[in-house]
DNA sequence: CGTCGTTATCTTTTGAATAATATAACGACT
DNA sequence: AGTCGTTATATTATTCAAAAGATAACGACG
């Protein structure tokens, strides 16, 4: 048996390639999946307020988020309407449904890297 | 100009994908950059409280390393002799080493990525 | 058997991120 | 003017991970 980096594990556990991804400018990180997750429920339910609710997540930190995508744009991705009937919403932009697109495409390239990593490991 | 994800954003702004990489099995996460770095530092030590204390580590974080490495494996990674001569010390072992060189190439692959992707992004 | 610097643990403290709470502003509509 | 549910923002609690501090054990060697 060549040497090989899997045996240099313990038997019998299941070791794996795994990692994170996300899109930076500077130091400020943003658009990992949460907040792509976060847009496509905002795009269904009318609400920031809604959309973390289903998340599981506060408004206040759905907030934060989205004023994070807002300001690194150069048009608001989320746009929103703050008093009026029903007491406002938000809708979200072409660019952001582009974005969110992206990331879908961008993530299934990294999954695939990671995949291929693993699977070459255990060879 | 055709559409391009690029200009979504800010103009001026240095957008890059960036991510992290990590070896794990099952929840436990382990061999990200920090633990290689420890090796390599106690390689040449050979001394954990030293190669701890010249990457500004306390020396429990390092000995919690060290002790997730060497259960994750089938023989230690890190030997360590506690007391006797010098009071004292820890080597790493062929398998250690072989690690490493694996994890500076899978890092190399993982940077070519992610370069890709920014590249692409950008375009 | 005393010395040495290291490894091995436990306990306490700190700090920083996260969550919870509270309150105000908004504007179409009745 | 009052109602509505939302957005906007500040303040306070809570939680949890990291750091710090303290102490004991270890074993070759003079």
């Amino acid at each position: 048996m060549p040497s090989s980096i899997k045996n240099i594990f313990k038997k019998g556990l299941n070791i794996s390639i795994s990692g994170s991804l996300w899109i930076e400018s500077g130091t400020e990180r943003f658009l990992g999946p949460g907040p792509v997750e976060l847009l496509e429920r905002i795009s269904k339910t009318g609400s920031i307020n809604q959309a973390a609710k289903q998340m599981g997540m506060s408004y206040q930190k759905a907030w934060r988020i989205v004023n994070t995508l807002n300001t690194q744009t150069a048009k608001p991705v989320v746009i929103v309407q703050t008093g009026g009937e029903k007491g406002g919403g938000s809708t979200i932009s072409d660019e952001a449904k582009q974005l969110i697109k992206y990331h879908g495409q961008l993530r299934e390239r990294f999954t695939a890297f990671l995949k291929k990593e693993t699977i070459k490991l255990k060879k």
